[in-house]
DNA sequence: CTTAGGG
DNA sequence: CCCTAAG
């Protein structure tokens, strides 16, 4: 129920990562999200106390039906402001950089409750008997009963957390981290708890998690509802996990890799099962909650092992689906991601996939299927230390190497080439590359925001969660080009051949990357730079989490007020999705679609796309049409006018020709056997060969 | 989901 | 290419 509110606090000004960003103008596709965007807001104390304030309220509101309010409402407050100013202390980047916030990251809100229906009583009981199981549910709902409960759930959890950090870094400020405690008035085995729990321990456990991720990027959570993965110690587990993982990670990294998908397709097929418009939708709604990575992952992954579910998708329409569903998985750019997620940022790459754990409204069974139960591996033990509070879990199952944009002549050697990506690659690896958090869609620039206050945390906003991997603002290299934009550059000499370029390009780069230097697209990019970003997630889960933040399980809403704040809906919305990455139409392709419109007549985009595309996952009918027509303006305009690579004139006289013939034929109408023969009025100079053609036709 | 158009 | 309004 929550709604998400706007979670704005800052302003604008984040800085829009290095990479340009594609032309199109922001698209307003962000209309409907509203930015969060941070600021910096220097004053945290302000924001603490209008957190303290939010949140009550918030709660209340949350609470959806009403407001229970009071309570410990207060201490939420100020462990709030606590919090943000332990978070504040240490610099952000530090963290970034060394990986602390990895670990961080991956809090475990425990959310509230483990659900309304459970007292208290009940809830503390389970927690103790069977902590694991609790992990894996969470609760948004914070009833207001449970508070107390909750609360004190939280603390303990917290505190371990924030032992952590302050430990981690040295620079917490012990006072802080007490005067919280003591405000929620944690009870002493609550230190019991974190001893055990979450630090030292944690940290060394979590280490270990996260290696695994390192390499096995996908993990975790595939069991999701099951759970089995609360415990998430048992390291058959992991290597469960990893196995999905793995394939899951084949299949949905490149988006480039077509044929791959391809091929995978049944597989893909059953995974997205949405089709475009989920795709759309994802893009549009990173946010929306339906999004939900965790589903379609477990999805996924129930179907492989059940292995028997193979697709068959006879009807045109799953067909199509189909091809939604292979790009979603690809680009979810984002990525998705869709870094889902989704998500993508402008900057550039999108955590492809992230899991997120917290379920929602799991009334306390976890056997729930379907549910959200993504992140399996995530809780344990620990979880039940946690149980209350609120942690975030989530998971990155990998990062996608940025687009690049690449030029070079022809004649240049595929030796070359690789080295050419190859350096791209390391560039930016190298270069620094900084994780960006996107929450909705939008990127979340305050560091020091705790996820509370960002609108992360187990209820709703998982959904909409998303990582970013982003040039450090510094580097730039120089043969490729970031993302999309300069491809007009590419007129002046000719880039890559057409045909072969997307394959080319695809394969240089993986050739590169596995190339030479460790990288690699798997999600293990960890490696290097990211090795931090790919901790982040999952790992912490794991064991104890090193830093939880302790926050109290706030529904998101509380924040919003905060937001409310300076941004305008307006600024730009970024990140969202990633635009598709361009690809020219070939000659050939040109020719197909001529063909198959001269046969089909403009209208019938579909079955253009059927005939002629079928195989062609990355055009749509609708990508087809648009070609047309420019086609279509192309040919009427002079030819040094165009750009881009050439178009034989004989395909524009043809596209004209089939131009003007199908448009006095309305030719739409009815399908495919219109018999009418073309004479192809006007276009007196055009006719040649179309005339011929649709004579032929039919 | 498809079409048709505007951006 | 993206986004949307209309079927």
């Amino acid at each position: 129920m929550v709604l998400k509110k706007r979670l704005d606090f800052g302003f604008n000004g984040f800085q829009v990562p290095t990479i340009p960003r594609a032309p199109r103008s922001a698209r307003r596709r962000g209309p409907q999200k509203k930015l969060v965007e941070d600021g910096q807001i220097c004053a945290f104390e302000l924001l603490a106390s209008i957190a303290g304030k939010l949140l009550q309220e918030s709660e209340s509101s949350s609470a959806s039906s009403h407001a229970s309010p009071g309570n410990s409402q207060p201490a939420f407050g100020k462990d709030v402001k606590q919090e943000i100013q332990d978070e504040h202390k240490p610099p952000k980047d530090e963290c970034l950089d060394h990986g602390c916030s990895e670990e961080s990251v991956s809090l475990e809100l425990t959310s509230k409750s483990i659900d309304q229906k459970c007292t208290p009583k009940e809830f503390l009981h389970a927690e103790s008997d069977t902590a694991l199981e609790h992990a894996s549910i969470i609760t948004n709902s914070g009833s207001s009963d449970k508070v107390a409960c909750q609360t004190k759930s939280v603390i303990r959890s917290s505190k371990p957390t924030l032992h952590n950090y302050s430990g981690k870094l040295g620079r917490g400020s012990p006072g802080i981290g007490e005067s919280s405690y003591g405000n929620l008035g944690i009870p002493k085995d609550s230190e019991g708890l974190e001893t055990g729990g979450c630090n030292r321990a944690n940290t060394c456990s979590s280490k270990d998690p996260m290696e695994l991720h390192a390499e096995y990027p996908a993990t975790v959570n595939g069991d999701n509802n099951d759970k089995l993965s609360l415990y998430r110690d048992l390291i058959p587990n992991a290597s469960f996990s990893r196995h999905r993982n793995d394939t899951e990670l084949g299949i949905r990294d490149d988006d480039e890799n077509f044929s791959r998908c391809n091929k995978l397709s049944t597989k893909v097929k059953v995974f997205r099962p949405p089709s475009r418009i989920g795709d759309r939708r994802l893009r549009k709604l990173l946010t929306s909650k339906y999004w939900k990575v965790a589903p379609k992952l477990s999805e996924c992954d129930n179907l492989r092992y059940d292995g028997g579910v193979k697709p068959t998708y006879h009807k045109r329409k799953i067909f199509y689906n189909r091809e939604r569903s292979q790009r979603d998985t690809l680009c979810k750019r984002r990525k998705m991601v869709e870094r889902s997620s989704v998500v993508t940022s402008d900057g550039g790459f999108s955590g492809e996939s992230v899991s997120y754990s917290p379920e929602k409204g799991m009334n306390g069974d976890k056997s729930v299927p379907a549910a959200n139960g993504v992140s399996s591996s995530v809780i344990g033990p620990q979880a039940s230390l946690h149980s209350k509070e609120s942690h975030v879990k989530f998971r990155i199952k990998s990062f996608r190497v940025p687009e690049l944009f690449i030029e070079v002549p022809e004649t240049e050697t595929v030796g070359s080439l690789k080295r050419t990506v190859m350096e791209a690659v390391n560039a930016i690896l190298n270069g620094g590359l900084s994780v960006g958090v996107l929450v909705q869609g939008k990127k979340v620039r305050d560091d020091n925001r705790t996820l509370l206050q960002t609108g992360i945390s187990c209820k709703d906003n998982l959904d909409s969660l998303g990582f970013t991997l982003e040039p450090s603002p510094v580097q730039a290299p120089p043969s490729l080009c970031p993302v999309d934009l300069p491809p007009l550059s590419c007129e002046a000499s000719v880039p890559l051949p057409r045909s072969p370029s997307t394959p080319l390009l695809d394969s240089g780069i993986s050739d590169a990357i596995s190339d030479p230097p460790p990288l690699t697209n798997s999600g293990s990019l960890a490696e290097s730079n990211h090795e931090s970003v790919s901790s982040l997630i999952d790992p912490l889960t794991n064991k104890a989490m090193p830093e939880c933040q302790a926050i109290v399980a706030l529904p998101d809403v509380n924040m919003e007020p905060l937001a409310a704040v300076p941004v305008n809906q307006k600024s730009k919305r970024s990140e969202l999705v990633q635009r598709r990455t361009r690809r020219p139409f070939s000659v050939s392709e040109v020719e197909a679609l001529v063909q198959a419109v001269e046969e089909l007549g403009t209208g019938r985009w579909r079955d253009v796309k059927l005939c002629a595309f079928e195989n062609a996952d990355h055009r749509t009918y609708v990508d087809l049409k648009d070609k047309w027509k420019t086609l279509v303006h192309t040919a009427q305009i002079s030819p040094q006018q165009r750009r881009g690579e050439p178009v034989p004139q004989e395909l524009l006289d043809r596209v004209l020709a089939a131009h003007s013939y199908w448009c006095q034929h309305q030719a739409k109408q009815h399908g495919k056997h219109q018999v009418c023969v073309p004479r192809i009025t006007d276009t007196s100079s055009t006719d040649r060969h179309g005339a011929e053609r649709y004579s032929a036709i039919v």
